[in-house]
DNA sequence: GATGAATGAGGTTTCATTCAT
DNA sequence: AATGAATGAAACCTCATTCAT
């Protein structure tokens, strides 16, 4: 079972109340700019729409990578709360897997074009994966597990492979949002046993 | 049936032997370098890779958006020269189709983090689709169609959803490239008639 | 003879205890790295190392180059006390130059790269020169003029051209560190009388 | 005897006539700015007195070291091209060792500020010395050693210990100008043979 | 047609200083 | 008195695109 790390958005520090406000505009801003316009937007934008001096914007997040990263982490966070409160409770496995993915995919639409951004750093891709990611991935595996053991998916399914899935499922988002749902019916029938 | 466009790579008009080998190069290059590092590659640093002026380049594309284009073109036609040489010949299409893919995916392997330069054009997404792009997409369709006439697929599925399954497969090889056969396999499970 | 300032570092007034410790703390965290790292140090940096609030290292300096200038002062005192202290006992006033020259080099060593943060400011420089640097320069004009009038250094060598070749040693203290003492010998062969 | 090398002013390729002169004029702009208002002059105005695009200014430098580090090679060039055409004439050694120094004297009060952007480059200091400083250096330890040949400077004294007092000089004129001369005369002084 | 020098808007980041807590 | 969050001008540098040679 993974970690039960509690999800607090990644604050490292106590920080006084009006910067600990300004932290959260920030990543507001950040997120809804990178949904609606994807990857080049500015630093000076954000600060603008955060209502921050651009110097304020620095001092939280050392780097235009780390921002990203942050608001990022943010995203993980509250799909994360979400299982952690609902879909834990729901006894089948598959049920609460497609409720789990179902979430993740309304979160992408939301923020549609977010994604673009963190191409390198998306839910199941290769590359470092921050805490929040590492466990909502953690999650999807045992999940994945459960469904097995409980005779519900193929016995050759992998964690991996539902995750390779998940990345598709993001991906998918992005380029034809409409579509989602067909993608993820099919590819939970592609995994169920017959 | 798709129209059987032609599969010259897009030269617009008869160009001296010199200007179509520079074209030819320089779409070379920036193919390479898109491919190992991805976005941020400047036009100085196709032009150097590609033995050419900048502005030679910018005589052949009036823009960066244009050149990434052609090369994306470029790829396309590549998959439908296959296409037309190989699969046609297979009788049946589920066969004709896994291998359409399998294709699809190896070169998106060998140009991996090609795509990351043009979410908004691949393989299946919404947005204007190009000419190639355009007939390789008919011809998805097209052999779907078949494979559910012929009830080797559900019959509920559509090309839509064809071409919907087929972006996730690009988008993982990008994220995750080694799993994108596990990905195949479960796709066209999700697909075929139990 | 020089007006004989109490050297007293340059508070201006009483402080509170804790006041004048932090005082101290800024300024020795200053030329510890100014003196390791040259000019760009920033006031955070130093507002660190001293453990001090930024806040608090503003209200006993206004500006950067005020803390700058305290520190160069708080240089010149130490030197001054050890002029008061030592060389003033000594008799034969070229013995007494080469001991604080010596200490100048000295000092100059230790804080090596302090030079390049005041160079407007250092000994023997034009511009305005403060209380301290004053009294300093004062005692060496004054122990060459006894070195004269005792006929050790020629007769047309005046205050400001020892002056003079005191700035050049510091300057080359920077510059080469380990050559200072050929330069001091050099330069107080061209001084003295044959 | 040092390596002849052809004062060429650093140019590395051929360049086209037009981009020649603007390199021309950058280091020109750049010499201006730096003697008269030191080490804090931006990018941008040496761009804006060159009457040159930003962009260009980097063409030719790919940064502000760089720049600053070809303005000083100009000045080394300028200096060498007066010491191989005026200075090589003179037979007695210690006279054409004065001519050198006062020439490089007035170069550096021409361009007074300059020093203090180079600190760390300038003449006789430690650190990565430039191809013409270098050559210049070695002329100057070469005068040194055919004037302790000729028993005009004291035997102990070597080619080091100029270069050192060379360092000073510079230093001199950039903190209090007017004096140089009597700098030079003491120090020649110290140097010679009594 | 080809070349590559020139352009300059715009990007990220730093840092001296101010001011609310 | 002390703190440290906020500020924003200004620094350096990149790069898509234009244009003289």
């Amino acid at each position: 079972m993974p970690t039960s790390t509690p999800v607090n958005e990644g604050a490292p520090r106590r920080l006084r109340a009006d910067a600990e406000r300004n932290r959260a505009r920030v990543l507001n801003a950040a997120r809804e700019l990178f949904a609606e316009r994807g990857a080049h937007v500015s630093m000076d934008e954000v600060a603008r729409l955060a209502e921050v001096g651009i110097g304020t914007l620095y001092r939280h997040f050392p780097t235009k990578e780390a921002m990203v990263e942050a608001a990022s982490q943010q995203r993980y966070g509250e799909i994360l709360t979400y299982y952690r409160t609902v879909c834990a409770e729901v006894p089948e496995p598959v049920r609460a897997l497609r409720m789990l993915l179902t979430r993740i995919a309304e979160v992408e639409v939301r923020d549609r074009g977010f994604a673009s951004v963190v191409v390198e750093g998306t839910l199941g891709s290769a590359g470092p994966r921050s805490d929040l990611r590492a466990d909502l991935e953690a999650e999807i595996v045992e999940l994945t597990d459960r469904a097995r053991a409980s005779g519900d998916i193929r016995p050759e399914v992998t964690g991996t492979d539902v995750l390779c899935l998940t990345s598709g499922l993001t991906a998918v988002i992005q380029r034809r949002a409409g579509d989602w749902d067909r993608y993820l019916d099919i590819m939970l029938l592609g995994l169920s046993t017959p």
